[in-house]
DNA sequence: TCACCCTATATCTGAATTGATATAGTTTTC
DNA sequence: GAAAACTATATCAATTCAGATATAGGGTGA
């Protein structure tokens, strides 16, 4: 629904080609937003039929031809009024607490196990996010508030696995009848 | 991905029909996992041909018949597997982030706004989250982690709201060729 | 010089997801 | 007793998204 709206923003302050931007969408606004090339070039083709965009072909100079996406002031116009709808809360559609949510299924010592190995998984991107150079302005304070959101889950999965009696004994109302 | 594997932890403890799931994932695994009817059905009839559920046809009790799934051995087993392969890292794509991310587009008091609205957004969603029946065991436990991680997500929107600075001035790298 | 990597474009497949619609009986409400 | 809401199933179209593949020129290193 928004990624044409993504490319939009990034096009907001210079021209560039689909290539950059995709390089731009994985650098820049990394974890926030992803999309694939083959996503990114139909997006454009939309975004251009739309009028939200300008193609100029530019002479190849290193490998092939280059196509130059500049935004119109209709391209303008749609990013603010895009901006100024109001936004869906934070789904949180996310692998690994949804797998805890059913980590009943294990026995003790693999709850552990993926509890850890999970708090290891956000850790570890988190360093990775950091790593790369950092975006300009407001990109840069979103990059921010998603490494803050990816703390602040980082410490719940240690707090969990901690309070051992949560992962040594969940709750009576849903243990799974247990073959004894 | 693993909207069939989420369907399969639903039936861990007891089997229950198509309707009956979509009810629980929408108020017990609530923010974590989404999916609409459309794609249960045509989940759980993957899931019988994969031999991880068995179909019982029951008697209508009130309305059509009711369609009773439950899981297999091989179901269990394929439950285990799928929690034991690694998760991926949460990718936090979210509209409201974004949003800010591509700030740098609006005038000052529309961003003032954009935030407090945001902030506004989250706040009611938790609200929401809190008031629904919390469901039990670990369910009820990432329950608290999505709310949890939700919290910070509020408190980073509210903190960079109010450094004004940030708002009213963005580092001059990418600031907007303010016509002044 | 040959192989490989990078820039750059683009398409195709298939799966995941959303949203709308259809059907039909039962229960609740006015 | 009619209308509305709930239980319950299911399909369709459209879109999003991921992953693989194709093409092609230029630069880099063994």
């Amino acid at each position: 629904m928004s990624l044409p709206h993504v490319l939009l923003g990034l096009l907001w302050s210079s021209p560039s080609t689909g290539y950059d931007l995709a390089r731009s969408l994985e650098e820049d606004v990394a974890p926030l937003w992803r999309a694939e090339m083959s996503q990114i070039y139909p997006a454009l083709a939309r975004l251009r039929r739309a009028g939200f965009v300008l193609l100029r072909v530019l002479g190849p100079r290193r490998g092939p031809r280059r196509n130059l996406y500049r935004i119109t002031a209709t391209g303008r116009r749609e990013v603010k009024r895009w901006l100024a709808e109001p936004a869906a809360p934070p789904s949180s559609k996310d692998e690994g607490l949804t797998k805890i949510a059913f980590l009943e299924a294990l026995p003790l010592p693999e709850r552990r196990a993926l509890l850890a190995r999970y708090e290891r998984t956000i850790a570890e991107e988190i360093r990775r996010l950091r790593e790369t150079a950092p975006p300009h302005g407001f990109l840069r304070e979103a990059r921010r508030g998603a490494i803050d959101r990816m703390e602040a889950t980082r410490r719940w999965v240690r707090g969990l696995a901690g309070e051992s009696p949560a992962v040594a004994a969940p709750p009576a109302a849903a243990a799974p009848p247990k073959k004894r």
